[in-house]
RNA sequence: GGGCGCGUAGCUCAGCGGUAGAGCACUACCUUGACAUGGUAGGGGUCACAGGUUCGAUCCCUGUCGCGCCCACCA
């Protein structure tokens, strides 16, 4: 017997003991050799993470795919596994050894990385069990790791292999560097911060009683300690030749910049070509002030006459548009800071050694004591920051390795134009082409030690040798050299997305040849968010199908954010995220997955909120109730039910309808239309089959004809069955253990129901009953309002007297009279000619139905509520008399239009007649 | 600056060229042998605004207003 509630945190451990027990979710299965193949890879998540709501609704929708393809018979593998993180996890292990007062520096790179995998061992991958709570189908028995051997191997094989083709090189380029970890980051993870100073200044300001203002710099300084950035800070750099005077405009050009410490590496100042006011000075000289160095202005169209001055100050090694500049004009590339971001040695000493912010100070205070600073004004702008860590990124010059991605994006770009990759929602096909059009070379190094060590060897003259092993490298270098030389190995690491990148065949065993490459790529498709695309998805497509020659996934579905419910993202520091484990503590991972499935509309974000979840934690209540209410009325499943073959007229309606449940279920998560899939099982559940079905059913069982109820019974028992397994992908835990604990022709079921077949019903739908259980429906519906609204109580039975009633109602009547007599609280029902005086009275169908409660109700309320229908058919009616008047409609609609709503008048007429008799009745 | 999306019930959101829906919240009644994590009934909407297309627009188009996101941008 079930217990009368459900309780969550008891059966899910159980259950997905079962599961792992049964090894129901390993791929490549014996039993489904000739079946289609249909794969997934998860997302790796990062080892040191835990399970967020992001990954809960990400991992869901897989694992409702899996789950669905699963039980259509397909052999899924469903490719679970985590990211090394190289970052992140670097930092965590950094931290842990800095509470012991270790440095990893003094560690030394080989004992730091034990340490990482000591790490990674005792306490990485937590989210993996966590994933399991989910639910997550996966076959845990291949969960992969992207620094494991095998996927080692074929970073390093794609490495070798690009580098081979030149698609892989070194350069020395502008990189977005982050001082903090002293490592080039990609322009991906950098987040540009809008950002507003507060420090504003003007020579010839003045104070309240009109004596000049001097420039207050230690009022500056103090706002810069606050927020070293938005300010525009105005500068005059004195022409050569001429002798510098303030007040004469002709001997000095202005600059403005938002990082004046830049100025000291200043090479060229630019203005339009176009510019008449600096048309004279192209050419000319003018020298850096504090430095000393002498400095071309050049023309170059990157100079906009609008902005500040129309001059504008050129530092190549420390600006991206700088840069260009620089390139163009031929300008000289001086590099002023170090790695930590301080001021390096090709500044003047003063500034030697600085850090940034106080160089800025500095440069601005020292400009200011010769007189060259006009303006500080206040501006908003872009700063970037680390996605890590959140240091101000400086654009700094280094040798780091690139991949051409502009040229591995053009069968990436084709693989989608084409339809061998298709979007859903097909809109955010658009971002991937708008972004893979425009591709820079992508920053594959890291400055970081934890990660795939780049296989470039240098000999003694910084020659490059690329080779899977120093064997090879030594090998290529005897060869060049003449001799055997000592090499030096690359100390830089993979950028983490370069081995996830290949996360959708690396996982299959490549480069061997492996039966999971052979029947499971591509995989069917890559659920994500769309703040992936670029990290991750676009990278995919780039990387994999030069190596597999074809694409990774066939379908990308991209679902929305998850945000709190205010509408913001969700993030830690905000304090704002919901723990999905606290959830599924408190409701069970079945109402978190169904309550984020049910909010999966495409394209649109989440907001999460707890309220929903407990809402369907009511929903799994009532399902377990149901299959309660079953068991006790010895609902068993019988193994030969045949659903066509029912006869009578309720249990001929729930097949059809659940045929019509698990096809709008079916076609709804072949679409992807995730809400829709949900809602259609949810509504038929609830609405239909406990509302409506158990309802009617009650009567019979309690009833004695034997052959209905052993009918009614066996046909429960399979509608129950169906839902199971129809809900079964969103709810897999409490359908799992119903499906279980339900007996079959008197034994427990062994079998389980992940890997039952999955209900494809057809020829089950009877209109013939569909209409009679209709009008039951709305017959009941209607005496209950009426009652209602009349204020009857409920312990009060009052009979139901038909009149006009057809033949045909007659006979439902009767086939029916206990249940209405049970869900209408009549006591009798009558058929009569004419409706007794004092009754309260409804149209159904053809049939007035009147309620005599002459002297229980009051007549003048009934008379207002028969004339409120009255008024509401009247709106109704008029619309139709609208449309059915209009020539142009008559002549211009579609003729089912036009017939539909004929239709609609004659039954609203019939409706009227019948009302107005009512109110008749009443007045004579 | 470029692009995308969204404004529908008090709230969160579905939906859709022809009777406007759900969940929650709200009101009234009900412990009736599956379920009070429940049942029954009910109230509540000029579908942001203005034009246009159409026989007909909440839905399609254009514009306005409001909100959000992405990309670019350190003069």
């Amino acid at each position: 017997m079930l217990e009368k509630t459900f309780s969550p945190a008891e059966i899910e451990p159980r259950i997905a003991q079962a599961w792992e027990q049964a090894e129901a979710f390993k791929a490549l299965r014996p039993d489904r050799v000739n079946a289609p193949a249909y794969s997934i890879v998860i997302p790796p998540p990062n080892v040191t993470g835990s399970l967020h709501l992001g990954h809960a609704l990400d991992n869901t929708i897989q694992d409702i795919l899996c789950r669905f393809e699963r039980m259509r018979g397909k052999d899924v593998l469903w490719q679970p596994g985590t990211d090394h993180a190289g970052i992140a996890t670097q930092l965590v292990v950094q931290r842990k050894l800095e509470e012991r007062q270790i440095k990893r520096e003094t560690l030394g790179r080989e004992k730091f990385l034990e340490e990482v995998w000591k790490w990674k061992a005792e306490s990485g991958g937590t989210i993996v069990g966590q994933l399991k709570r989910l639910g997550a189908s996966c076959d845990w028995s291949r969960e992969r790791f992207t620094m494991d051997e095998g996927l080692s191997k074929a970073v390093l094989k794609v490495f070798v292999d690009l580098h081979a083709q030149g698609l892989i090189y070194k350069d020395k380029r502008l990189v977005n560097w982050d001082p903090e970890f002293q490592s080039a980051v990609s322009d991906l993870e950098v987040d540009m911060v809008e950002t507003t100073g507060q420090f504003k200044w003007a020579e010839g300001d003045t104070d309240k009683e009109g004596n000049p203002k001097p420039l207050d710099l230690a009022a500056l300084g103090k706002v810069l300690n606050k927020n070293p950035n938005g300010h525009l800070y105005h500068f005059r750099y004195p022409l050569k030749g001429k002798t510098f005077n303030a007040a004469d405009a002709s001997t000095y050009i202005v600059v403005a910049t938002t990082r004046p410490e830049t100025m000291l590496g200043d090479t060229g100042i630019a203005v339009n070509p176009d510019d008449e006011r600096y048309k004279p000075l192209v050419g000319k000289d003018v020298v850096l002030p504090l430095v000393g160095r002498e400095i071309p202005v050049v023309a170059d169209s990157y100079a906009d006459m609008t902005k500040g001055s129309g001059a504008v100050k050129i530092t190549p090694a420390h600006d991206f548009n700088d840069a260009e500049v620089g390139k163009r004009c031929k300008l000289e590339v001086i590099n002023i800071l170090t790695e930590h971001a301080a001021l390096n040695d090709a500044v003047p000493a003063a500034y030697r050694g600085m850090n940034r912010i106080d160089a800025r100070k500095k440069v601005v205070a020292d400009l200011h004591a010769l007189g060259l600073v006009a303006k500080v004004e206040v501006t908003t702008h872009a700063v970037p920051h680390s996605q890590r860590g959140g240091a101000v990124i400086e654009p700094f010059l280094t040798d780091q390795w690139y991949v051409d991605a502009a040229k591995l994006a053009v069968p990436a770009l084709d693989a989608v134009r084409t339809g061998k990759t298709r979007f859903v929602p097909e809109k955010y096909a658009d971002d991937y082409f708008r972004w893979l059009e425009k591709i820079q070379p992508w920053c594959i190094s890291r400055q970081l030690w934890w990660g795939h060590q780049i296989p470039a060897w240098y000999g003694p003259d910084r020659h490059i040798f690329v080779a899977y092993d120093e064997a090879g490298a030594k090998a290529q270098a005897k060869k060049h050299y003449g001799k055997d030389v000592a090499l030096m190995r690359d100390p830089d690491v993979l950028d983490t997305w370069f081995s996830s990148g290949l996360w959708a065949f690396s996982t299959f065993g490549w480069p061997e040849k492996t039966p999971e490459l052979a029947k499971f790529y591509p995989t069917s498709c890559l659920v994500t968010g769309f703040d992936i695309i670029f990290f991750w998805v676009a990278r995919m497509m780039m990387q994999s199908i030069p190596f597999m020659g074809d694409v990774p996934f066939k379908d990308v579905f991209i679902h929305g954010l998850i945000l709190d419910e205010k509408g913001q993202k969700m993030s830690k520091t905000k304090g704002n995220s919901i723990d999905p484990l606290v959830i599924i503590d408190k409701y069970g991972a079945d109402a978190l997955r169904i309550a984020l499935t049910s909010q999966t509309a495409q394209g649109r974000n989440i907001r999460a909120s707890e309220k929903r979840v407990e809402g369907y934690r009511n929903f799994a209540t009532k399902l377990w109730n149901a299959a309660r209410f079953a068991e006790m009325n010895e609902c068993v499943r019988q193994r030969d039910f045949k659903p066509d073959k029912v006869k009578q007229t309720l249990n001929k309606w729930i097949t059809g309808e659940t045929q019509r449940a698990a096809q709008a279920t079916t076609q709804a998560i072949l679409d992807y239309k995730f809400n829709d899939a949900s809602g259609a099982i949810y509504d038929f559940t609830w609405g239909t089959f406990c509302d409506w079905y158990l309802e009617l059913a009650k009567p019979i069982f309690a009833g004695d004809d034997e052959a209905a109820k052993l009918e009614t019974r066996a046909t429960t028992a399979w509608v129950l069955d169906q839902i199971l397994k129809l809900l079964h992908p969103f709810m897999p835990f409490i359908t799992e253990e119903l499906w279980g604990r339900l007996v079959e022709v008197g034994v427990e079921r062994q079998s389980l129901l992940c890997l039952s077949q999955w209900p494809e019903l057809k020829g089950l739908v009877h209109e013939k009953s569909d209409d009679e259980i209709g009008w039951l429906v709305s017959l009941i519906s209607e005496v209950r309002s009426v009652r209602s609204e009349m204020n009857v109580a409920p312990s009060i039975k009052v009979p139901l007297l038909l009149v006009g009633a057809s033949a045909e109602t007659k006979t439902r009547v009767q086939r029916h009279e206990e249940t209405i007599q049970r869900m209408a609280r009549a006591d009798a029902i009558r058929f009569e000619t004419a409706p007794p005086k004092g009754s309260a009275q409804m149209v159904v169908a053809e049939t007035t139905v009147c309620l005599p409660l002459a002297g229980v109700i009051d007549m003048a309320t009934e008379l207002a509520r028969l004339q409120k229908g009255i008024a509401a058919v009247d709106s109704d009616l008029a619309k139709m008399d609208a449309k059915l008047n209009n020539p142009a409609f008559m002549s211009r609609a579609a003729p089912e239009a036009i017939e539909e709503s004929q239709e609609r008048k004659a039954e609203l007429t019939g409706q009227r007649a019948k009302l107005m008799a009512a109110v008749k009745r009443i007045a004579d």
